[in-house]
DNA sequence: AAGTTATCTACAACGTTTGTTGAAAAACAA
DNA sequence: TTGTTTTTCAACAAACGTTGTAGATAACTT
């Protein structure tokens, strides 16, 4: 993602107002690496702007996603996730217990599909999601490297 | 998935009871691989069992995925998706145009996590969900194999 | 500074999923 | 079979995240 300068001036170039509202909400997601949601982004914004509403959130969030600024995740907690990282080629951990979300920076570059196996389908990308335990989450285990079963 | 008759009595055996509607079911996701929604399994089911709630379909959806029969997916799509394929293991092919999900049968041993880029997570299992177009919404394009670049 | 246009907040509605309730049906025993 | 217990059913309403609508407000242009 740019610096709030640069959304700024990216905004009013593709015709859209620059408002406070928004402003505040490019600061927020500024070095964010949590994911976060809309509600999460609001929430932090509500500190700085006790009035702005969630539909402005929703809003801004939809822009910076057209514009290629941050990416709309889907992976199964519950709420669409947004992610301010799209200069990085990478993937993603999810925690299955709390719903946190990390980057993880790595290329895999050999996905190659079987012949056949993509069913005529014309396949654009892939994204890998690795579901496990969050530091925080883990009882008193230790990490453990895992071989690439197939998921769900 | 197993069959119907073996889901019965599993069904029995866990305590749960056998009703019409959840063989009815059962019977629906048997062979199903389009991958359905809740309201795809009822709309199917209800030719059946004019009467049958969508709520009953949810409660036996998630009572199927609490024994490990079947498994629920989110891919983006909206509505959870449930997969009776849980004995070969596989990964996603999701149509970006019409929704549509298939099974890719295929195993990625590469799937190798470079030391240290996992943040301490404890990871248990990886799902690679790969997006494309179906053959029913392609153009008129030909298939063409993809380079694993990391996804959103 | 005034006009034009987009955006804001607040509210209501949407679609998917879950909680609640009395009625109905399954399992078990006699 | 019949009765007794317990679970599940259907119908309703509510929860959740998200989007639509409206008039009020603020940003950009001259």
């Amino acid at each position: 993602m740019k610096t709030p300068e640069e959304l700024t001036e990216l905004f009013r170039s593709t015709g859209r107002k620059v408002t406070a509202q928004r402003q505040c909400i490019f600061r927020v997601l500024q070095g964010d690496v949590t994911h976060p949601s809309a509600e999460a982004v609001h929430a932090v914004a509500s500190r700085e702007m006790e009035t702005i509403s969630l539909k402005t959130v929703y809003q801004t969030l939809h822009d910076l996603a057209e514009l290629g600024e941050i990416v709309s995740l889907d992976v199964g907690t519950g709420m669409t996730r947004f992610d301010p990282n799209v200069d990085e080629p990478h993937h993603h951990l999810v925690c299955r217990e709390c719903g946190r979300v990390r980057d993880l920076v790595a290329a895999f570059p050999e996905l190659q599909i079987p012949r056949g196996a993509e069913l005529g389908f014309q396949v654009g990308s892939a994204e890998i999601v690795f579901r496990g335990l969050c530091p925080e989450c883990q009882p008193a285990a230790r990490t453990r490297r895992v071989p690439a079963r197939a998921g769900s």
